[in-house]
DNA sequence: AACCTAAGTTTGGCAGGCAGACTCAGACAG
DNA sequence: CTGTCTGAGTCTGCCTGCCAAACTTAGGTT
């Protein structure tokens, strides 16, 4: 079978990007990932439009990778605050993965401004292409596709 | 330093998702790294509109992640013909990132619809999130951030 | 000379992004 | 209990960018 042959969207790439592929998506994600919870701090830190930061937020709990969750602030009113989930932690080898390649390509002579530390050990933390048996793999190279006919409708 | 000061746009995700950060960015990615290089072979896979494909591809050259070569076919004049550079080979453990997350959160009962196996030993690919000293890590735990303060300008 | 094809470019309509103003609900001050 | 503050949205009007379809271009074939 054929690559050119297959619909476009029923990869796991499409669909995971007809959810996530948006400028705002994948810096919400980031910011969610970083701590920040309420929607006022993500206002302040992506300088998003309002209406859109709802949106996102909205489409992030529909798909259950975000959930709202009620909290309270001394004298304040309830409020709720948005915490990934299971799911949307899973998302965040992508994050490290955009990380990586900017970090390879777009940092200047000053090198990466972030960078990222195993917790226990102090040492510093990459993303690696692996096959199951434990071989080391270079992207792009020695990499073999293999289809699932079952998968592959609608 | 606290992580809501910094400015969102000087982190590599979003240096990175500034460039490819679109819902047509990784899929031209994912295409052309799977082996499609014309200009109507992409429009027929993607099925997205000329314009854009032609603009997107503009701002891949531009990017220096993607080359125009030219080509020829017996009978036909010379055209050109793209193909990811280094840079744009680098991309590929994005993809795959986001093929995990697609496979893991995604798939129906009939499993993902593509599998990646290791040409030379045929064991399945995976990405792993590793520290220097080797320790395998689970996303989000026990990663430490560290800030570079020389490259967080601009 | 007429025609074909791949690769764009142009066009006009529509969806969605954006900033800023407005709304709403509860807490607190006077 | 009236007014004000704050966080979290919703509303509005403009403007950009997406989209499909029609048009253009350049070289090769008949």
């Amino acid at each position: 079978m054929d690559y050119a042959d297959q619909p476009t969207d029923c990869c796991s790439i499409a669909r995971t990007v007809s959810i996530t592929g948006d400028r705002w998506m994948m810096l919400i994600l980031r910011d969610l990932s970083n701590g920040l919870r309420r929607f006022d701090e993500l206002i302040g830190h992506l300088r998003i439009a309002r209406d859109v930061l709802t949106r996102r937020l909205a489409a992030l709990v529909d798909e259950g990778m975000v959930e709202r969750r009620p909290y309270q602030q001394l004298g304040q009113r309830p409020r709720d605050e948005y915490r990934l989930t299971a799911k949307g932690r899973d998302f965040v080898p992508v994050l490290i993965a955009l990380m990586h390649w900017g970090d390879q390509h777009l940092a200047g002579a000053a090198g990466p401004p972030v960078r990222l530390r195993h917790a226990d050990c102090g040492a510093e933390i990459r993303l690696e292409l692996r096959c199951a048996a434990g071989h080391e793999l270079t992207p792009g190279r020695a990499v073999e596709r293999e289809f699932n006919a079952a998968a592959l409708d609608g």
